[in-house]
DNA sequence: GCAATGAGCGTC
DNA sequence: ACGCTCATTGCT
């Protein structure tokens, strides 16, 4: 129930503690702290902490969450009253609180910026249903799923006993991982501690949801995630924060669900970049966890087919653990792997394939699996046509003579068409190559489209099913079919893919991307994970040159071997994860103004600005960007200092805003 | 010289 | 989306 709204002068504070702190939702910077209200006497028994609220700041009415209810106030003038408690509703959960804070502190943004991503829009109508019944503690789950990793049974015994453990786990290929996690959970769960799984998409939210109540019982376990209409999604949120539920599962946003007495937080596949929320101030999913874990004495698990140079360094710097299998458990689970260069490819004798650019090897594995009555899945880079052109001769990427953008072929099925930049949109009927003069022209990559359509008339009597940013299938059936999927897009397939064909290598690795190689070893294991072990005939054919370190990192299946390396690299740049670093983002003149005011710690460091995006008429450069570094033990210090450097701006009303995010995924 | 009006600004 | 200050305008 609401109370009435305060009326000017009519008002009494409340009798014991009379001052709420307040967070205000309002967008400076510099007011990024708590203000005090007084709580009219009326309002004492809602006003508690962590409800909504509502009040006049600055003459406007705002919203805001109640921090705590003190005896007195620091502030110097006169109070104002609380206009009315929106609810009395403790959504804002003291933990979540204070990790909202930390996470706002770690990412140079505010705290009000946290709290949305962090507590769904009010259902009033929800919010009125009556709290579920606490969900019945589950049975300990038998979790000799975990006996295949040396330490994994020590991890799960860790959770059972409720104590604080921390590991890096990669699983095998193959592995049933939503089962893994849901043991994880539902171990918690049974000592009647909470978990939260955090996973990229919805169709894996699925997976791990139905594994979670397979195990925990469908009272315990809830999804969020944020295609759910609001009523719903507030309403399994409600759940949690109400103790009905112990186990979450959900996309990247509940990295804050409310859980009560927390035991083990989850990330699976850290590197998707799903995991970096887009909104102000794009915390990261693993970061955020290990915050959590940390403040809140619970457990976590960074896991994965593939290894992030971020999970490396938990590893190397001793803070998580590594639960990886033995060489020989690998032997027995993984597919038999092979690449395939430019060198040393082989074109099929069957002129379907040969016109499909299919090599021999790929065809017969792909014949094979089809023979045996199993689906094959074949991974091609987004995209509908072909991409991107190079030089047939040295490999240069294909530039447009007038603006030097990328040449490409326009999305039709007439290859008869001239390239044409993907800039400028100028035809080049005469390509020559800048470096080395040739003119000749070959695809970088085939899109998916034209994939499937070639494929399927190789493999004339199979299926051909499409799975990409269109439509995306969760599961396809045991059955001989033609999967051409995407990155990220492959379904599960039930019983194993017969065999897999990487075509995607080409467009993956030419990227100029830090991240580039990372990226392209996490999306081949994970699209090899789904296929059968060698032993039961099982191929993976990777159309990539067998020198480059992800492709021999996925032929021996060795993330970690691979991460290291990563590492090393990104040590060895100066990038993160090995320091902190920053984009600031803004007009020239403003960056300029920023940068100059910025108090850097002592490792502090500026790189450029250079010009970003497009330029205006005159030429001039309409936003730059700089990157600001400091080691990591300065972290905290570089995030406060480009803080203060942003409340300095708002307080004078600076009109053009500097954006800045802590260790962006895409740097260069 | 003074009142009436309007724009700008703080922010509990 | 308030109520304060300060500047500008208009009138005697």
């Amino acid at each position: 129930m609401t109370g009435r709204e305060v009326r000017k002068g009519e008002s009494v504070a409340a009798a014991t503690l009379p001052v709420a702190r307040v967070c205000v939702d309002v967008p400076l910077a510099h007011l990024d702290r708590p203000f005090d209200y007084l709580v009219p006497a009326q309002f004492d028994e809602q006003a508690v902490p962590g409800c909504r609220v509502r009040m006049r700041f600055a003459g406007k009415q705002v919203d805001g969450f109640i921090l705590e209810r003190v005896a007195e106030s620091d502030h110097d003038g006169k109070l104002a009253f609380l206009g009315k408690v929106v609810s009395p509703e403790p959504v804002l959960a003291p933990e979540i609180a204070a990790l909202a804070r930390a996470v706002a502190d770690r990412y140079a943004g505010q705290l009000t910026d946290v709290l949305r991503l962090a507590i769904p829009p009010r259902h009033a109508k929800v919010e009125a249903e009556p709290a579920p019944e606490p969900a019945a503690r589950p049975e300990k789950p038998d979790a000799a799923g975990w006996a295949r990793y040396p330490r994994g049974p020590a991890f799960v015994d860790a959770i059972a006993n409720g104590r604080p453990a921390h590991a890096v786990w990669q699983a095998l290929p193959g592995e049933d991982w939503p089962a893994r996690l849901a043991e994880l959970a539902t171990t918690a769960a049974a000592g009647d501690r909470g978990a939260v799984i955090v996973v990229p998409d919805y169709r894996d939210v699925a997976r791990v949801h139905a594994a979670c109540v397979a195990l925990a019982g469908e009272d315990n376990v809830v999804a969020l995630s944020a295609d759910a209409g609001p009523a719903k999604r507030y309403r399994a949120w409600l759940t949690v924060r109400r103790g009905g539920a112990r186990v979450v599962v959900g996309t990247r946003a509940s990295v804050f669900a409310p859980v009560h007495r927390p035991g083990v937080f989850v990330v699976w596949d850290d590197g998707d970049d799903l995991h970096a929320d887009p909104h102000a101030p794009y915390p990261h999913v693993r970061d955020v966890l290990i915050q959590r874990a940390h403040s809140s004495g619970a457990s976590l698990v960074v896991a994965g087919f593939a290894r992030t140079a971020e999970a490396q360094l938990l590893v190397e710097s001793g803070w998580a653990p590594e639960i990886v299998a033995s060489r020989d458990e690998l032997r027995k689970a993984s597919p038999r792997i092979i690449s395939l260069g430019e060198t040393d490819q082989q074109l099929a004798r069957d002129p379907a394939a040969r016109a499909a650019r299919i090599p021999s090897v790929a065809f017969e594995a792909a014949r094979a699996a089809l023979g045996a009555g199993r689906p094959v899945l074949v991974q091609v880079p987004r995209g509908g046509y072909v991409p991107a052109l190079a030089c047939q001769q040295c490999r240069g990427p294909a530039r447009c003579r007038r603006c030097a953008g990328p040449l490409g072929l326009p999305a039709s099925g007439n290859d008869a068409r001239p390239p044409t930049c993907r800039w400028c949109g100028v035809a080049d009927t005469a390509f020559r190559c800048n470096t080395c003069g040739s003119r000749r022209l070959r695809a970088i990559v085939v899109g998916a489209k034209r994939t499937a359509e070639e494929l399927g008339r190789a493999f004339a009597d199979v299926p051909v099913l499409g799975s990409g940013a269109s439509e995306v299938l969760s599961t396809v059936a045991a059955r001989a079919a033609l999967v051409v999927a995407t990155p990220g897009a492959e379904p599960v397939a039930d019983g194993g893919y017969g065999a897999a064909l990487l075509l995607d290598g080409w467009a993956l690795l030419g990227r100029a991307d830090l991240r580039a190689t990372e990226e392209t070893l996490r999306r081949w294991m994970t699209a090899a994970a789904l296929v059968r072990p060698g032993g039961d005939g099982g191929r993976v054919v990777v159309l990539a040159e067998s020198a480059m370190q992800p492709v021999q990192a996925l032929v021996r299946w060795d993330p970690v071997w691979h991460a290291g390396l990563e590492l090393a690299g990104r040590t060895e740049l100066g990038f993160p994860p090995a320091v902190r670093m920053a984009s600031v983002d803004g007009t020239p003149k403003a960056l300029a103004a920023f940068l100059n005011e910025l108090a850097l710690p002592a490792s502090g460091e500026i790189l450029g600005p250079v010009p970003i995006g497009e330029m205006d008429r005159d030429g001039n450069t309409e936003k730059e960007r700089a990157l600001v570094r400091a080691t990591r033990a300065d972290g905290r210090a570089l995030a406060a200092a480009l803080s203060t450097a942003q409340h300095s701006r708002t307080a004078r009303k600076e009109p053009d805003p500097i954006r800045v995010r802590l260790d962006p995924l895409e740097l260069i």
